[in-house]
DNA sequence: CAATATAGATACCAATTGGTATCTTTACAT
DNA sequence: ATGTAAAGATACCAATTGGTATCTATATTG
């Protein structure tokens, strides 16, 4: 009964470095409890299952990643700035991470393969909010004359995002920063040449 | 004794199947046994442990498709049609798979966090290979003035290789292959515009 | 200060895990 | 046809899995 709020908390941190690291399924509730110092008793009081425990850790990484991140584009005025901003984050992730592992999404993506599984429905919802605030940059671009009219928005979205996520993926392997970093750079490029008026 | 080669066949193909899908860790020998019919006494006479049942079929799907890729490549002559050919067979091995579950490197990249994990290592290789391929195509375009020289072949190499990767994720994700689809088609038309002559 | 509700610990559960020892069956060489 | 060696089946193993029932300790409310 300590501070019920606050074990919670720090039960649902270090569950989520495990998943984002280990993997979800491959993370067992005795990983959690060694990492927490918890025991099952105390983890079961705060979440009805592991599913549970699973959706909520992912919930959190993508809540808090999608918080800093549409408040760094708002804060930013032009496409150009926004997209920018969007690139240096995903670099950065990676780069000095606030949580190991790589992208969430694409950990869920690949490490969910039934259709129903709900947290592959949940990072499904987390990848089109994505790519709609990348549409969203480019429409807004357009109607203040700084990105070319004829950028297909919702195209380019996916090619920023497989991009990105292609990179962290091959720095994720090969255990080094250069791969995303050299995305990054290029992706900028592409954007200042062909994107951008 | 009926067919040993035949049964140790048999098994390497659905585990493949398995760990292609389900995954390499939570695919369990009991998963196997009921998708061949065999029992663990015979899946272990054949193989030594999991991990080197893991590490086979890992290797027969790497073996197959590089093998496939080399000869296509092969067969073509110039950059433009080799890279076309490789960007195809991507796109194939999503829309009419082979083998279902997606990219084996990427799903094997995203499951093995363990640096020391063999079978991490092994993707490690296979993505050099794939990386050098590609790298290779454009100094022989070089050569052959069919590449632009300003081309950096390594940096254009980890692109295509990300931007395919990342693409494969979204449609696996989304069930879809519109988004590799589309990849595909863009990528394409960059190559046109700035890779070749 | 006492009563109550609840956070967390302990001890268990059946099912499943990777793995092994042993038994039976089958193909093939003699 | 028969003996042998190897292929595969059966039956087990300890360890671990997610989960639960119950017990204890503690914070808050009256």
């Amino acid at each position: 009964m300590r501070q019920p709020q606050n074990t919670k908390e720090h039960v649902l941190t270090e569950a989520t470095k495990l998943f984002n690291t280990k993997g979800y399924k491959t993370t067992s509730i005795s990983d959690i409890t060694t990492a927490t110092g918890y025991t099952k008793g105390a983890i079961y009081r705060h979440f009805e299952n592991k599913d549970a425990l699973e959706m909520e850790a992912f919930e959190k990484m993508m809540s808090t990643v999608f918080t800093v991140l549409s408040y760094r584009i708002k804060s930013e005025t032009t496409a150009k700035d926004k997209l920018f901003t969007l690139l240096d984050m995903f670099q950065n992730y990676i780069t000095n991470p606030y949580i190991k592992g790589g992208c969430p999404l694409l950990n869920v993506a690949i490490e969910m393969d039934d259709t129903n599984d709900p947290l592959k429905k949940r990072a499904q919802k987390a990848l089109a909010l994505l790519k709609s605030s990348i549409v969203t940059i480019i429409e807004n671009g357009k109607k203040f004359n700084q990105v070319k009219s004829t950028v297909k928005e919702n195209l380019f979205a996916t090619i920023i995002i497989a991009t990105l996520e292609g990179g962290i993926m091959m720095s994720k392997l090969q255990n080094s920063n250069t791969d995303i970093s050299d995305i990054v750079v290029h992706l900028k490029n592409w954007i200042i040449k062909d994107i951008l008026i």
